[in-house]
Parts: structure tokens; sequence; C-alpha cells
DNA sequence: TTAATTTGATAGTAATACTATTAAATTTGT
DNA sequence: ACAAATTTAATAGTATTACTATCAAATTAA
């Protein structure tokens, strides 16, 4: 995919001088994706990104208040690039099932094209988002960090398909946690698939999870 | 429920001394419960755990490696009430969807009542599996400590119920994707409707989490 | 009742997650 | 082109964490 002249705008609360403003702030975002994907979030330190990037971790701090805020900015990203590709993939699409099969398929299927997006690699970030992804809101602050709009991306997103869900089956009474549940499955099937293969059916021919997600959601709507 | 005589066994590689064989020990079962799901496990140390039991750091170091070897014990031990509760409550019933209701029921209701079961607050204990259980398999080591078989009573227990719905379905593909999914996605919706509630639909007359992934496992499995 | 084991107290270490300060480099405005 | 403003780099420092080590005191077991 080639680049686009287009811009994901990302909540100004999190972060302290937006990294798209600068050389070092886009250096921050390409490399900090390209270490927390190799040595973990837990791992990962702002003094070793600046020994990444050759630069220093005050400078760092001075974009970010903190890793965990880092974090959110990434995911934030994420989500709102899913957001933007299932929008456009759904468009002039009428039939009710077909844009929801679309927008199924655009959650659970694995990234694994590097769209050329500015300066982030998704199929690395994807990884984050699948190792890393519920270090977002496992913490003690979720409540005020929900209330300050951290997670809207996210929650957009859930929104969107679930009015999807709802254009399909307007009498199914939980749009929302079936679509959560789908995606938040997915990323836990997927890592489970890597990790601990007993909790899933891996099957080394295919991909399987997308099928068993969307099997899942259409059964779960038959009338 | 009154004391059982039964003992639940934990893999022996998660602690360095048995923490049942003496009141120390049982006294950091009782007390890292009851900080654990009061002040959150990031923020939860050894240090303020002696304090808590009028005891030493270094005498808690005794017992365990780390905090989060403390965690995979009482994770080992939760999942292994479970299985416990659910071997009890499905022997005797031969009809196979009867089977398999009741085994939802287990790993989706809340627990709500305190069993007396020993030293160990279960709903307490239940609150630590929804807020912190992800952090057990979330790390870096997660594939050495599953080769270790710190994760084993978890996949006994999906595989028990992985069992039951080929009962009731011979030919269904994803058993095991199916019910990690169920025991996760339940998890997650309790913590969703709590901190994020947009993603789920809440609803304040009643517990509609438990109804939600029993149909969706019974919509999957129509023939 | 002595020996062995367990526990408690204290001290120490390396790493983390920052903050503060100041100088050097770069960018901007005119 | 040059001074002023801004950004970045370098260094130092702090409180906390997650431990390890040592040794004395208390408890338990032979």
């Amino acid at each position: 995919m080639q680049d686009l002249p287009l811009k994901i705008s990302i909540e100004t609360n999190l972060y302290l001088k937006n990294p798209e403003s600068s050389d070092l702030g886009q250096r921050i975002i390409t490399n900090s994706i390209e270490l927390i994907s190799d040595i973990g979030f837990e791992s990962f330190t702002f003094k070793k990104l600046g020994q990444h990037i050759s630069s220093n971790e005050s400078s760092i701090y001075r974009y970010f208040e903190s890793k965990h805020m880092l974090l959110l900015y990434l995911i934030s990203w994420y989500w709102s690039w899913v957001e933007y590709r299932l929008a456009f993939a759904i468009s002039n699409i009428s039939n009710p099932k077909d844009r929801l099969q679309i927008a199924l398929k655009i959650v659970t299927k694995k990234v694994e094209e590097d769209f050329a997006f500015t300066y982030i690699n998704e199929v690395k970030l994807f990884k984050i988002i699948i190792d890393e992804g519920s270090k977002a809101y496992y913490t003690k602050e979720v409540d005020k960090e929900n209330a300050m709009g951290f997670f809207k991306p996210y929650k957009r997103l859930v929104k969107r398909i679930s009015d999807l869900v709802i254009e399909v089956n307007p009498s199914f009474p939980y749009p929302s946690m079936l679509i959560s549940t789908v995606i938040e499955g997915t990323r836990k099937q997927r890592y489970f698939q890597e990790h601990i293969p007993a909790l899933s059916d891996f099957d080394d021919q295919d991909d399987n999870v997308a099928s068993f997600f969307e099997s899942l959601v259409f059964n779960s709507l038959k009338p």
C-alpha cells in the first residue's frame, strides 16, 4: 500500500509534545515500536530507547510522561488506523451481512503487510497489540484514564461494529459484548496459539482464528 | 459451605517452601489475597505484605521466589478449585447438554460466596483472577513457564470442558478455542462492565455475562 | 536439652522510573 | 546573517523496587 495523505489524530492528553511534530518525535515512535515488539514492554525503558536512537532519556520524557503513556499512544494509533481501514472497506457496501463480514475480517485477520504508513510499522505494532495490548487497561488508573478518554478509539471501533451487528439483527441484546469478545478473543487466541497452544486449536495448515470468530458471530445472530 | 477435608495440590516448582506447611505460610497466602485484591498486583510488594502480617520480607522470600511466583500459585489454586467444583457438579449427570450447561455456569458465574475453604477467601481470589489473571502469562517467560507446567490446572480445566463440548457435538472443530474464549471472555466482560462499560452491555437488573456466554456456546454447537 | 530449623532484623545492591539543572545545538524571526 | 528562542543532550540525583546476604533470636524436633 502506498503512502496516504492521511493523519491519524491522537488524543492530545496522551503526550506532552506531539511526536509527529519533529524528527526526534517520529524516531521515538518508530523505534519504540521496534524495541517494545522486540524485548517486550516490561523490559523496555526510555533509557534503552535513547541508546537505540542515539538520543537521551531526558529528551524522550519531553514527549511522553511515562512509558505507559507511550503504550497508550501506540495502541490509540493502532485502533484509529483499524477504524480508518474499516470505514474505507465498508463504504459503498450496502448489504448488512456483507458489511459485518468485512468488518470482522478487518479485526480478526492477522496484520502481515506493512502498509508503509508514514513512520509506523503496522506488522510490529500488531505484535505489540497482541502481546502487550491488555496492559493498557489492567492498571489501577483504568477508571481515571477511561474518564480522560484514553480508550476512545477502541470504544469507537467496538461501537461501529456493534452498529453493524444491529443492522443484521436489530433485536440482538448484546452487540457490544459480542464484538469486544471477538476482538479481545482474537488477540488472545493468537497469543495462546503461539505460547500456550493447549488452550486453543492450532491448525498449521490454516489460520482458523478468523473463521472461528466469524462463525461465532453469525451463529449468534441467526434469528 | 463447610470446611472440606480436601487439599488442592499445587505444582511444587511454584514455591520454595510449601505455604500449607506452616502457620506463616498460610498467613502469607491469606493475606496476599487480601492485599493484592485490595491494592492491586503492581503496588503489592513482599515488604508491604510483611508489614501487613507483622512478619519480615526476607521470611516471605523463603516461601516464594518472587511475587510473580506467588501470583502463579494463587491462580493455580483457583483453577484447581474450580476444577474440583466442576467434577463434583457434573458427577451423576448423564445428559451431555446438561453436563455442559452446568460446567459453563461454574466458569461464568460470579463467585460471591466464601466457601470457607481453609485459609483462602474465594471471593477475593476471584477478584484477583479478574483484575490480575492475565498477568500470569503476559510475560517474556511464558514459554518457559508453560513448559514447566505452571499453567497446568487451567489447561486441564479447559480440556475437561472441551471434552464436554465434544460430547454434545462430536464434529465441532474448535472446542478448546471455544472454551478458552468463554472463560477468558467472561473475565474480561466482568472487568469491562466495571471499568470500561462502553465495551460491554451492562444490565444493572441482572448479570447478563453468564447468559451471554451460555447462548454463545449453544448457538455454536447447533448442528 | 541440645541440635536443627525457622523466622526476624538489618544491611546492601543493581535497576527502574523518573526529576532537575545546565550547556550545547538547532531552529526561527527579522 | 544574526540574535533570540526553542529543542536536545549530558549529567547528576532521588525514591522505590525486587531482590540477596548475613547473623542473631526464637521455635521445634530428636
